[in-house]
Parts: C-alpha cells; structure tokens; sequence
DNA sequence: CTGAAAGCGCTTACAG
DNA sequence: CTGAAAGCGCTTACAG
C-alpha cells in the first residue's frame, strides 16, 4: 500500500495492453471491447489503481475543483445559518462527480475579487459559486472577464448567470395571512443589509403581501441581519407614538435580538407584541418564545448549485431552478393581536 | 486575455531563453545570471504570465492543496464557534505560500474515513488537518496508514501527529479563582460530548483548579455541547437537594441554554446562580446577562496549524506549537454567592 | 550561466 | 478493436 504508487502503465503492463486501452476502459468510452474492458478493471482493482488527479487535471485540461469565495468576516461566520447546510448539499451533488471543493473566506471586498482572479490565473479551478449577491454585485463584471463558469445563488430577475433560485415571496406571504389572522393591521418590517439582494428581495415580497391583504405597510425599520441591529429596532418601534403590533424580520437573527430587548423593556412576546423571523435557524427554536419564521432550503440550494455547475462545466449550459418555495413555520413568538388596537 | 492561456513556452520564447531557465529564474531558483532573471521576470509580467499549477503538481509531485475534513452535520455548523475562525486562520498561513484548502463535511464517521482514504487516493492534497479529536479517535490510525502529512487541533498529550494546542486550564483556574473570590464554594460542572479531547480537558482543568483552591468538586452533569444539554443541565442541577451557587459549562452553547433554562424555572443569574461558559462565542455578548466565558483562539490556532502543515509537507518537519492560553472573559452572568450559603 | 531533454500521469486523436 | 505517439505545462537532473 505504501511506497511506489500504481500508475496507468503499470496497470497496462499488468494486463498486457496499452495504457489508451486502459484508459477508455475505466472512464466508459468507446473502443475497448467488452471482454478487454473487463480484464483491466479487474487488474485496476487488483492493483489498487486510483487515477491520479494531477496527470487528469494536465492532460483533461480541468482541475476537478470548484471555489467558494465567502464574503463574511470569518469571526462572524459561527452564526450563519446558511453556510453549513449550502456546503454540505453542494458536497452532496459534486462529490459523486470527482469534484471537490475549494473554499475561501474574507471580510475584504477587494479582497474577494483578488481571491477570484487568482483562482482563475491559477487555473485552480473550473468554476465557482457566487452567493450573498448585491446589487450591482461587483463580482459579477470580474468573473465574466475572467470566463470563470459560474452559478448564482438567490440573484435577482434577469440575471447575467445561472441561477438557483428559493423565492421568499410565498414564505412570507403566509406569514403575512397567519398574522392577519391573528388580527394584526399595523405589521412593521427590519430590513437586512440594504444592498443586498436577499434584503431587497424580502422587503418587496412584505410589501407585496401587505398589498394583497390591502393593508397600508407598517412601519420600515433598516437593519443589517445583527442581533443588534434586531435590538436596536425594538426600541425604534416601541417607541413609536403608535407602535406594530407585529414586526417581521428580515432573519432570524435580527428577530431574536428584537424579541431580547422587547423583553428587557418590559413587553410581551407575543402578548403585546408579534415577532417573526426568516430563515429558520436552530437558535429560533431554542429561545423563548420560540421564533416563528420562514423556512429555507440552503442544503437544497447547495445540491442544485453543485448540479447545475458541473453540467455548465462539462457540458456547457446549465438552465436556472427553482426550487419549492420557502415556507411558514408557526412556533410561539407570534399570538392574536392586542384586544386594544 | 481571454482566449490562449500564456504558457512558460511563450515567456521563454519572448525572453529568448529556454524553458528550465523561466522556471529557475520564476521560481527563485540559482543557475540563472542576474541581468536573464531580470530579463525574464520583466517579460512574464508583461505577458501577464501565471504558472500554471495543473503543470507544477504534476511535476512537482504537490497538489498544493491541504485538506480539512469537518465531522459535523452540515445542518448544525451554524452555531459552531470555531469553524470560522480557524479556516480563516489556516488561509492566512497557506494562502501567501500558494496553497488553498479543500473543505469537506460529514456527519457519518465511516463517510469521513472515506473521504480521507479518497483525498489521499486521488492525490488531491498533500496534507490534511485534523480537528475535533475524540479519545483513541479513528482517523489517526488511518491517515497514518495512508501516509498523509498531518497536522492535530488542540490533541491530548504525546500524540503522534504535529499539533498546535490552546490549553484551556489557565483560563479555567482563573475562571475559579474568579469565581472563588466571589465567594462560591459550590462550582458545578456541565460536560461536553464525553468521548471528545476538548471534553476531557477542560472537565479535567476544572477538577485539578478545585483542587488547588482546596475545594471539592461540585456536581457533574454530562452534556453534549447543546444548547439544549445546557438547559436540561439547569434542571437537573437545581433540583438538588444542595444546588451549587456556581455553574462551569464546557462550552458557551450550553452555558447560554442552561442560563435560559434557570431563568425560565425563575431563578435569577447571577443572583442566585453563577454560569460561566467556554470559547467567547459572539452570541454569550448578546444574551442576558453577558456571558462570563474563556475566551479562544481559533483563528490562531488556524494559522499556526496552516503554517505547520505546509512546514511539514515541504521540510518534513514541524515543530509543536502552544498558543497563549485561554483567558478569562468576566461578564455578567457571574457575581457573588448568594448570602444564605 | 544556459539549454536540450526527460519525465510527472494522464487523455486524445490517429494509424494500423 | 488495439496500440504507438503526441501533448497537457511544468520541474529537474544533466550536458555543454
């Protein structure tokens, strides 16, 4: 097992053919007869034969390597709660097709452009993901000059890349008819990160929803997906002359950090106060009252996104998905309406 | 720059030379005049060239790419406080030396026996890091057999592989001497999953600092790193006949859940209960109170464990390195003994 | 100091 | 169907 590693011509040697022979046998092509084909992949394993990547990579022209770029200060990233799940499913849809994957991570912006260029001048690899997309997202412009095959994950309409796509609209158009339910009129909003796709995205489909319902939107308070910027709106809002009676959350996390400080100022959630979040995170199902929310798909994403740029790599075109749409979770921070009004 | 990619036969052929002397000239390496190596560098940047690294592992015999296998479930990564800090930290050591990490996620441990046998198999990297150690953990005898450079997070003593630790009793016995001084005789301890390296450390760091005060050990309970462990823990723990006015957790996840817990039976922390965690997650600065913890260095470790790797794979050698130690974080989750004792 | 050549381990036309 | 050869883009002895 150790030692001299086991080559193609050893293979080839072993079985008394050429090493195109044993080639066409183990990758399925054509032109190796059936009886030919079986000996080598039976010497191969007697062998122990891998193929090796390097001699792959030089004479296929592909490195068998996807990139990640994250954009996130890397202290932060403990609490995201798309990452883990993106990555697995991404895992989970490029691994069976001899692609791994290499991942990167940093707070800078010039910084993650110069990550893209430098995997493409390398030629590391032979595509990459583009997530957390902004508007006007500048990564975009880099990585078509580059020619680098890429996948976007959650970018607006129209976009210039294929896509996977879980639109938040119905997720939080039942959240909108749940709380309309419960009696609520006045429904505020905490935004996310402001140039962010997802924020834009998911303050549209409020809106969107508030119209439907024909109510007037509730109160917009601006966030940045924070604990804090969540807590910090709290206070906004309960200090409103007429304050929500629900807010919704542009994630989870600004939800739990909303529903925190509403406590610390003495308000009841959801007695006087309903709060719902976005994402489904697992913390929200710890705190108390646990966090209604709206469920998403990161690992569904991820095996799509995988998907999608094997096939733009291999084969050269890749169509948009779209997958089920998120969904309502109903837990306990949202409750009927105060009788006041 | 689009289109052909600039090769070292084009530099050579530009500069006039031959191939070996772009490569001596490029690489650093003696056998070239100065004024030809100038020559050739000033020619390479004006082609725009970059090696490419399909070539240089081939010939180099170096993937150039480390790897790290994470034996988590994809879905939970989002509350782990040390992920992202210590990949961020291994790209800060390897990224400048021309590496870059392959990242792979399993929550089956045969999957990740698997993955290692493959990445070894492949060649796809030249070395890998290994973290989360469990007691006797599996993967060592195997990345040993395959004869993978490796470098070990936080290993218990006189262990096999090169490794960088972080030792959590220095903050652990301040931790005591705080709390101690805050006059707490009683100091519960709250486990980790039991069969992990980290587990057994810091349950041990507790028990010799109790020692050394001349206290008893408190009550122990066994946990898991949850959230969820955590609260159960406050259960079990105040209804004991004798409660300990102090509680040690494992880790900061279940210092968070065990204080939530308290506080929904009613019992004020720190008022009546002391709970200090482990690790300065973000979220132990957002919950209330603050969390007192011992804060870690992930992304130190990252980076002292990305440098060793790379030691190790091109000099063959890497010298064990220890990390200041964990410290102390007093916030508000601790305060004095309640009087009555 | 400089260059021609072999070799890393594969894939892919191209002859037989 | 089968095999000899070229080539992917580098590095590394080895002659001059």
């Amino acid at each position: 097992m150790n030692g001299e590693r086991v080559t193609i011509v050893d293979v080839a040697t072993r079985a008394g053919v050429a090493i195109s022979s044993v080639s066409s046998a183990l990758n399925g092509r054509p032109g190796v007869s059936e009886a030919t084909r079986e000996r080598i992949v039976q010497v191969a394993a007697e062998l122990g034969f891998v193929p090796s990547l390097r001699g792959k990579s030089l004479s296929g022209r592909r490195a068998f390597t996807l990139g990640l770029v994250l954009h996130r200060d890397p202290d932060v990233l403990e609490l995201d709660p798309f990452f883990g799940g993106f990555i697995g499913g991404i895992e989970d849809a490029i691994d069976p097709r001899g692609y791994a994957l290499v991942l990167q991570i940093s707070a800078e912006p010039d910084e993650v452009l110069q990550r893209y260029e430098k995997l493409a001048a390398d030629r590391r690899v032979d595509g990459v993901f583009v997530n957390d997309l902004e508007v006007d997202d500048p990564r975009i412009p880099v990585i078509t000059r580059l020619g680098l095959p890429a996948v976007a994950v959650n970018p607006g309409a129209d976009f210039p890349l294929p896509a996977v796509r879980q639109d938040p609209d119905d997720g939080i158009r039942a959240l909108l008819q749940h709380l309309v339910g419960l009696g609520h009129r006045r429904i505020a909003y905490v935004g996310g990160r402001p140039n962010m796709t997802h924020s834009v995205q998911r303050e549209r489909a409020w809106r969107a929803g508030l119209e439907e319902l024909g109510l007037e939107p509730g109160p917009v308070v601006p966030g940045d997906f924070t604990y804090l910027a969540g807590a910090s709106a709290a206070s906004t809002l309960l200090g409103l002359a007429e304050p929500p009676t629900a807010v919704v959350c542009a994630n989870d996390l600004s939800a739990i950090g909303l529903i925190a400080q509403a406590q610390h100022l003495g308000v009841d959630v959801p007695g006087t106060l309903s709060v719902a979040g976005f994402d489904d995170i697992r913390l929200g199902t710890y705190v108390r009252p646990p966090l209604t929310t709206v469920h998403t798909s990161p690992r569904e994403l991820g095996r799509h996104a995988g998907r999608l740029l094997v096939d733009l790599i291999e084969e050269g075109v890749a169509e948009d998905v779209r997958i089920p749409a998120a969904e309502l979770i109903v837990r306990e921070s949202t409750g009927p309406a105060p009788a006041a009004g």
